[in-house]
DNA sequence: GCCGTTTTCGGCCCGACTGTTTTCAGTCG
């Protein structure tokens, strides 16, 4: 049975579609609208469709239930298939170029017979746009670089999708007889953000045996460039259609697992950095070879490029002999911060988060919803947050775990929040983030940014930078700057832990710690599931060497709300530690 | 196509931005 994903594809796709045929756009908007109630539905949605039940699920009709309940029996989908027969092949990855819409990619198909990607470009490079209606030479230069993007973009996969694709490789290997030993490494084992290769240590008792079970399962070439002598032949590439290169390294012993594993973590710019003989290294763990070439540890999600730089600036600044290990991991979190509800815009009721928050051993949470001028996401209004106040009320009486009512709020056009100051006393916990009008120049977003930051019911600036990683750019922002006002406004920075995010930048939280900052890492949930998500953003805080006592999540619940409080009295509260 | 209901059909979120065009269509969040 297809699940819950491929039929919001299926609903959203025919809505693309059937919007290029210029169909009646609000019958176009009921499978828009279909496919966000079945995403809202939660997980007991796939049970509701065996059972036959669809038709209790608000937005769902007639009409729909035949197409879902067609696509689940068979497969497929008639309306789905006749659809694409009127459609351009590319459609999709036409779709995915910003600016282009259904509308102007007909005009395209029509008018100049463009269907795909390929063809769209070489058409812009022929200066061929600027002759349609509706097109000019701004909008061909827009595609051009859109399109320069999108296969920039291609490269790389998040670091959520390269760890489903390891942990399926994982499963599938860890089960053959030869493996000794697997783990991964490389830029994953790193927490990088984006990954343009995934990276696999092997210990096998047989390489023959091994090579021949592999065969089974993946295609794979060896890879014997710049290798010599005993390495030749010890890397192969999987090629199964993964986006990126999956880089297999293969030993017949055991004993240089450790060894091989730090020499592929890397970074390269890193491992040329501790300037040493490749040839010396030795140790049982990594811990004895760190000893083995005479350099303090590291921990892997630190051996960037970027490590001696911060290291010299940070010798320089506090003649402290060399960066420290960042100490942080998710055991530490205490409190749920930032996560959303069915109040707004996110699967899950509150009671569901909070059941899931108090499961993985959450003390307190903090619900953050939408605010009132975020319409796309069903924002509350001030009568709604009072309901959600008088709920948290009872909830608490229920829970075990504290509950706190929070608000993202956002920050309008000049820099207020959408709430007055005088309503914003209602929330014990108020993020700011920025959600609109995202193309201001650089003076004038910073100042935006720097007005709500000094608003004094502030007491987080969510997703600091607003950036998509491969999909949306950062907006234009003097990040020094707002940092500084963080700082002295007591104001923490968020590092939003979605994997599309992970935003503050990794490397920009070494400044914020050298000016005093707090940080709250944060799943921005929007269903139960996505709780988990911070799971990544302890990778990138690990990234920027951050402390736990640095991180607000790991506050008791005491000192939280002494936290929120000293704030709100005015009183300073710097790092603590 | 869905919903709600004055049960037979009208309204469907909406405002801002961009690049066009010269008052607006298309796209986006």
């Amino acid at each position: 049975m297809p699940d819950k994903k491929e039929i919001i594809n299926l609903l959203e796709d025919i809505a693309d579609m059937m919007e290029f045929k210029g169909e009646n756009i609000f019958k176009v908007n009921a499978y828009r609208n279909g496919a966000s109630s079945i995403r809202k539905a939660g997980e007991d949605i796939e049970q509701l469709i065996k059972a036959k039940k669809l038709d209790e699920v608000k937005g769902i009709g007639k009409g729909l239930q035949s197409v879902i309940y067609e696509y689940v029996n068979t497969g497929k989908s008639l309306l789905y298939e006749e659809l694409k027969k009127s459609v351009p092949e590319g459609f999709k990855e036409l779709l995915k170029v910003r600016g282009l819409g259904s509308k102007k990619i007909k005009i395209l198909f029509d008018e100049l017979g463009i269907s795909n990607l390929g063809e769209l470009e070489y058409a812009c490079k022929e200066n061929r746009l600027g002759l349609l209606k509706g097109f000019g030479e701004a909008t061909q230069q827009k595609i051009l670089k859109e399109i320069e993007k999108i296969k920039t973009y291609g490269k790389f996969i998040l670091l959520n999708k390269a760890g489903e694709i390891s942990d399926e490789i994982l499963k599938r290997l860890s089960g053959l007889k030869p493996v000794l030993r697997i783990a991964v490494s490389g830029q994953e084992r790193r927490g990088l953000e984006i990954i343009s290769e995934l990276r696999f240590v092997l210990a096998v008792s047989d390489k023959r045996l091994f090579l021949s079970e592999l065969k089974k399962i993946f295609s794979f070439s060896e890879l014997t460039s710049n290798l010599s002598g005993k390495e030749k032949g010890n890397k192969i590439l999987i090629s199964n259609g993964f986006q990126v290169p999956v880089i297999f390294s293969i030993l017949e012993e055991e004993n240089n697992f450790c060894k091989e594993m730090f020499l592929t973590t890397g970074s390269d710019e890193f491992l040329s950095g501790l300037k040493i003989d490749s040839s010396k290294i030795t140790g049982k763990n990594e811990k004895e070879i760190f000893d083995s070439i005479n350099f303090p540890y590291v921990i892997p999600e630190m051996r960037e490029k970027e490590y001696f730089e911060i290291q010299n600036r940070v010798l320089h600044d506090k003649n402290k002999e060399l960066l420290e290990n960042s100490d942080l991991s998710v055991d530490h979190f205490k409190g749920l911060l930032h996560f959303h509800t069915n109040y707004s815009d996110a699967q899950n009721t509150l009671t569901e988060m909070l059941e899931t928050a108090q499961k993985t051993g959450f003390e307190f949470a903090a619900v953050c919803d939408h605010s009132k001028s975020a319409a796309y996401a069903n924002g509350l209004s001030e009568e709604r947050v009072l309901l959600q106040k008088e709920e948290i009320k009872k909830l608490n009486a229920k829970f075990k775990l504290q509950i706190l009512q929070g608000i993202e709020s956002d920050i309008l056009q000049d820099g207020s929040l959408d709430y007055s100051n005088d309503f914003l006393k209602n929330f014990d916990f108020v993020v700011a983030s920025v959600h609109s009008r995202f193309n201001m120049e650089e003076e004038e977003m910073t100042k935006r940014i720097i007005k709500a930051v000094e608003n004094p019911y502030t007491n987080l600036l969510g997703h600091p930078t607003g950036r998509l990683l491969l999909s949306r750019d950062a907006y234009k922002v003097n990040m020094e700057k707002v940092i500084d006002a963080c700082a002295s406004n007591n104001v923490a920075i968020e590092i939003n832990a979605n994997p599309h995010r992970l935003d503050l930048d990794w490397r920009l939280i070494y400044f914020a710690r050298g000016k005093g900052c707090l940080f709250s890492i944060n799943p921005d949930a929007h269903s139960a599931e996505e709780i988990s998500y911070i799971k990544y953003g302890v990778l990138i805080g690990r990234k920027g060497g951050l402390k736990f006592e640095e991180v607000i999540n790991c506050f008791s619940v005491e000192d939280f709300r002494n936290y929120l409080g000293d704030k709100r009295k005015g009183k300073s509260l710097g790092r603590r530690s």
